[in-house]
DNA sequence: TTGCCTTATTGACGCAGGTCAACGCCCGCG
DNA sequence: CGCGGGCGTTGACCTGCGTCAATAAGGCAA
């Protein structure tokens, strides 16, 4: 029997102020605030809240938990993963700063999925019915919110078509350009990245085995598309990565 | 050189008053109305309009074209399907009456996906600036719409997991549990029902191919799981289903 | 009805990727 | 600084589903 804790799982974090405000923050052009102007910034600002700084392993949310937020992240990466009735996990996104997650959770009121910081990680939370009397106040805001939703929607279809139709090495393609593709609009190197999740999370996403995901890397590198060392990724030829993502 | 016009494919139709209201319609338990006063729903139907009936193989709308509302199907069914870059078609969802669709084209204001009618059906059209504006006036129709994204979200996250992780075998089942659940919340019989999709779709949808749909089906009769008869679909034991479905 | 064309079924065969196994290399901990 | 356990890589083998091909069965037009 196993008695040692995992001492990275759930443990409560005190909440401090971490970040002044969404007028200030960076990711303002990527997150909720685009789109508003600077008093419904600050409106919005109100309601957030910036009490969530959750380490390696942390749960965010839980699925089936009460769902009471949705979350956008300010810094480090999260993985949205479901367990499916015979237990299995699949991972259902990778979420990096300026995204939203937890959307899923809006439909009855529990979380559809559970979300898991994948290294240390900073999260506003934004309680949903205080964001839903905002929105019917502030169209901006409605507008804007139902347009992250309807994107969630298409790129989950994205990745539907992915898993339906695509070799590995497509899928693989698919994810490196994606990360590449949000790099960039993060301002970072998009040819030069640390990959924060492991390849088994990776297989996981993708529909693949640890075993596959490795071997396409390897292959990619022999190639020349791709230099790999372990988590860090450079790419070296981004058409090429392109053209197999939709092989 | 075909010359040949295949007269099933986007022939305009006459507007026409199909049916008189929301309030009268025996789907307004399951679509937008839900969650709605009697007087909410009177306001609602004004923006609602009703006049698109589709032959089989018509379009309601094409991926990339301007997108302006979102509708409720009626009668019939329809599919929803994108196209990949290297022009394979991926079917990405089947819509019954009382399903809304649409919904992913809000994010850029163009449609991720197209819609085409598998069999004739009627849908109601609701204009999503309207739709807008009303949501911010009335609570409870911005709540049920911000609950109708979300559970696609789930619904899709949920199908990434069918195509991730699941045999044939599996994938099959569940998509006929979720019809005959459908079914049920329609009042329709949720053990014998005729299939509106051809195997093509169905493979399509599933990620396979229309051969191992095929073989799904014969081997499922064998078992004497369900009863097959073209498009005719009798679910003999719904529990052997649900299991296989999730192995 | 007859005939044609599309859709579905069934069989034989091959291959991409899963499975099993062995090993090497980080990295965190004492 | 050295040790141990997880993570990643590689190889050999196996299998579920795709592919190709042939045939049957609907369904719509005339």
């Amino acid at each position: 029997m196993k008695l040692i804790v995992d001492r990275n799982e759930d443990v409560p974090t005190a909440p401090s102020p971490y970040q002044a405000s969404c007028s200030t923050c960076r990711l303002s052009s990527l997150c909720l605030p685009l789109a508003l102007e600077a008093a419904e910034i600050d409106v919005l600002d109100r309601i957030v809240q910036r009490s969530k700084p959750l380490q390696k392993g942390q749960h965010l949310y839980r699925e089936s938990e009460h769902f009471q937020s949705v979350f956008a992240v300010r810094s480090g990466t999260l993985k949205a993963y479901r367990t499916t009735d015979n237990g299995r996990e699949q991972v259902t996104g990778f979420y990096f700063p300026g995204e939203i997650l937890g959307m899923d959770g809006i439909g009855n009121n529990r979380h559809a999925s559970s979300a898991k910081a994948l290294e240390t990680a900073a999260v506003c939370e934004i309680p949903f019915t205080a964001l839903e009397t905002l929105s019917a106040k502030m169209p901006h805001l409605q507008r804007h919110f139902f347009q992250l939703m309807s994107r969630e929607i298409a790129e989950d279809q994205q990745l539907i078509t992915l898993l339906s139709k695509s070799s590995a090495d497509a899928r693989v393609a698919a994810l490196l350009v994606s990360i590449s593709t949000r790099n960039a609009r993060r301002k970072l190197s998009p040819i030069r990245f640390r990959l924060s999740m492991s390849r088994v999370d990776i297989g996981n996403y993708l529909g693949l085995t640890v075993e596959t995901v490795s071997r396409v890397f390897s292959r990619m590198q022999k190639l020349g598309v791709l230099r790999v060392e372990n988590k860090e990724i450079e790419i070296l030829d981004r058409d090429a990565l392109v053209e197999m993502a939709d092989a």
